[in-house]
Formats: structure tokens, sequence, C-alpha cells
DNA sequence: TGACATTAGTACGACATCGCACTATATAGT
DNA sequence: ACTATATAGTGCGATGTCGTACTAATGTCA
């Protein structure tokens, strides 16, 4: 392969690295003191995807390692936005249930969020994102894929 | 702005979550034990842009803190992948100049990569990522001048 | 020049992430 | 049913990240 193309790949997954950090920076601001992406990442799910999934599942979705998942529920657990309660159809596992606390606290970040959001649909458009997010679906489908 | 744009714009940034990580853990595979992407990313940089920067001017270019970047310069340093020097036309700061070690081990970071950026290019397309490299571009100089 | 504000880098502490090892439960093979 | 293996979750330890506070050097403005 040619070393342009490498180096595009390059810029690529850089440019990724930046945004993400940029945009984590962006949605801690909207959070209440002490939770982080992590927590609203997590409460975010459970709403857009559904309640009462395994820890494990949750992981798997996030492609973060279990025992970083426990650590993200125990603060969320002690904060009383979720619920873990045993998996009636596994002794092994639990299920993750949202409380009202939790729906509530995941509202008022997307409130807070809706003018960095708006800033952002002005100064970039919808449109180019919508269809940049095809690629990079499929890019995130072939990584998840190829790591064995 | 309406639902639907506000749950695009939330997806795109959460797939770019998910790329950051997986591609992340993919380069780290290519590095040997102890060594980090920060590690890279840094050598990569001062390969690509230029050798003698300061921390600051790299910790802007990373958008990460300071105190983020000296950890990791400490690293490098260690193991002599980077020399910092003086800086003559500021007492206060540093340079950071790459030694011919640093420079092999980003040669062979790079050559460890190459078999995983055929995979990327071959199932994803450079062509895709080339074009949406502008938008990525666009949106992290954005969120950049938008955290004031 | 002198007083004050600003900036580069770092030491330190808090905490998030994550690998490893362990327990409890479930599954498979005989 | 019994044994071996696999899986879900967690405790613990190591380390990366980052906020706060500090020091040293520079810039500013009267």
């Amino acid at each position: 392969m040619r070393d342009e193309e490498a180096g595009l790949i390059f810029r690529f997954f850089n440019e990724v690295g930046i945004i993400e950090q940029l945009s984590r920076t962006m949605l801690e601001a909207r959070l209440p003191h002490g939770f982080l992406a992590s927590h609203f990442t997590v409460l975010n799910h459970l709403t857009r995807v559904k309640d009462g999934q395994t820890p494990l599942a949750m992981a798997r979705a996030f492609q973060v390692p279990k025992t970083t998942l426990t650590h993200t529920l125990a603060g969320l657990e002690k904060a009383e936005l979720i619920e873990m309660r045993a998996n009636p159809a596994d002794g092994r596992s639990k299920c993750v249930w949202l409380t009202e606390a939790g729906k509530a606290f995941r509202q008022d970040a997307i409130s807070g969020l809706t003018s960095d959001m708006a800033g952002i649909a002005e100064q970039i458009g919808v449109e180019r994102m919508a269809d940049a997010l095809p690629l990079l679906t499929d890019i995130r489908t072939y990584l998840d894929k190829a790591r064995d």
C-alpha cells in the first residue's frame, strides 16, 4: 500500500481521536460535578436501546473491559440513577434498570447540550454528518470484527 | 432544533468515541509492552510536523492538558526516544527533540501497522475516508474554537 | 526600573481505566 | 449425576489522565 494512503488513514484516526477528546470535554462541562461522559453514555444507552441489560452486554456495546463498566455502574448506583437487580434467567448475572432520577438526569444533560448541538448543526451542518455516519458505522463494525 | 437532528449528532459522536477506542487498542497492540498510543502520537507528531517543539505547543495540538503531556514526555525521555533541551528563546520553556532511537521506534510501529492499514483500506476504502476527512477537520476546528 | 500579571513547566493528589485473579454459577461431555 | 470448562461479576493493584497549586521566567505598563 502506498505511503500516501497510509498517511491518510493515520490522519483520519488522528482527527477522530481529537474530536473524541473535545466532544467528551464538551459533554462533561454540561454534567453535574463528579459525573463523567461514561456515566452519561450508560444512561443514554439504557434509554435509547433498552432497560434491564446485563453489564457484560453493555461492556460489549461500548467496547470497554467489563471491570471498567463495573466501576462506572457502581458510581451510577451510588447516585441512585440506576438499580442493579438479579437476572432471573441467569444466577451469575445482573440486570441494570434506570430509576426515575436516572431518566431525569439524562434529560437534564440533554437539555443543557442543546445550545452546543445547535452550534454544531449551524456551523457544520447536520446533513454532512448524516452523510458520513454510515462510513463511521462501517469502520466501527470492521474494527470490532478485526480485533480477534 | 429537532430531536431527530440532535439524535443524529449524538450517534455521530458516539461512533467517533467507539472508533477512537478500537483504533487505539489496535495501535497499542503493535507497540512494545509498556508503550501507549499517547507515546506514539508524540513521536509521530514530531516526525510529521517538526522536531524541537515546546511541550505546550504539542499539548495544544493534541488538545490534552499540559500535565498529561508532561507525564507522556517523561516516559519517552526515560526510554531515550526523545530529548528535552532548554529553549534558547525562552528560559521558561523547553524543546523536544527526537533521538535516533525515537525515529526508529516510530518506523517500527508503522511497519507493524501496515497489515492493519491494508485491511482497512481494502474493507472500507481509502477514498471514502479521504472524502470524510474535511468534515472531521471542520468539526475538530469548530469544537476547538467553541471551547472558550 | 519596579510592581503586577501572564505564561511554561512540574509536583502532587484524586480518580478513571484496565489487567489479573478470584468466586459463583452455568454449560458440556461422559 | 459428575467432572471439567466457560462465563458473569467483582476486588485489587498498577498506571494513565487531569485539576490544583506552585515555581521560575517573561511580558506589561506606569
